[in-house]
RNA sequence: CCUUGUGGUUU
């Protein structure tokens, strides 16, 4: 079955969900039992182009099967949901887990987080990010890295560097997609020049811009009209050791 | 820690 399982896992991260489907439906001829490892990967690419019924019936499957769901395939499931913008539906799915003796962890909030923030519903998120301690969640550097997100988004540069002190002062250090985050919207709305303050901090904290960081810097440089900085630092990209792309 | 599935950054 583990064999089975790499090669569906394959097939999905190929785009070829069908033939994944059809490796998931020879399984019982070949004597194999299926579980939710096998099921996860189909799920996580039916619910990526929205095939929403068939993944609610291969849910229904598992269940036939016994098959018993468990928090990765649940967090799989709700990040789509998530990424498809359908985070109230996701958050009714967080409320069944306890049905199935999952708890929701970590993961789970971090994608409702992201599900929360990318709707504009970013001070829903904070909030979240408040309760994670008394859901016995300790919130780590991508669940305030999502919620940063979200308030850079809603151009809330007080807020948003407010919250990047508040990692700085907790146990959850700002990492280098903490800072390219902040970096990437900062540019993204003009503000190249208070980037770059943050591209200092970045270097303080030990982290070497990359080649994300700088697409992000260069971007925003034209589009600020400043066609020849934007030349200048991709000129000298190498000598920052940076490789363009 | 040791065969497979889940969360945050540019285009």
């Amino acid at each position: 079955i583990v064999t089975y399982n790499v090669l569906i896992n394959a097939m999905c991260n190929e785009g070829d969900v069908d033939e994944a489907l059809s490796v998931l439906r020879s399984l019982p001829s070949r004597g194999c039992k299926t579980d939710a490892v096998t099921y996860t990967p189909v799920l996580k690419s039916l619910c990526g182009s929205e095939r929403w019924k068939e993944a609610e019936e291969l849910l229904a499957e598992m269940a036939s099967n016994k098959c018993a769901l468990d928090e990765v395939t649940f967090n799989t499931i709700i990040t789509s949901l998530c990424q498809k913008g359908l985070v109230d539906r996701a958050i009714k799915v967080v409320d069944h887990m306890s049905e199935h003796g999952c708890i929701p962890d970590i993961v789970t909030y971090s994608s409702i987080l992201d599900g929360l923030s990318n709707k504009g519903r970013v001070d829903d998120a904070v909030e979240l990010l408040r309760r994670l301690q008394s859901y016995g969640c300790k919130p780590d550097s991508i669940a305030y890295t999502t919620v940063l997100k979200g308030l850079c988004s809603a151009e809330r540069w007080e807020h948003a560097e407010e919250l990047l002190a508040e990692m700085v002062r907790s146990d959850c250090p700002p990492d280098e997609v903490t800072f390219n985050t902040m970096i990437a919207s900062l540019c993204q709305k003009g503000l190249v020049n208070r980037a770059i303050k943050v591209v200092e901090q970045m270097l303080e904290h030990g982290y070497i811009p990359d080649i994300i960081t700088y697409n992000c810097v260069i971007d925003g440089l034209c589009n600020e009209m400043c066609i020849d900085d934007a030349m200048n630092l991709l000129s000298n990209l190498p000598s920052y050791g940076c490789k363009p792309d």
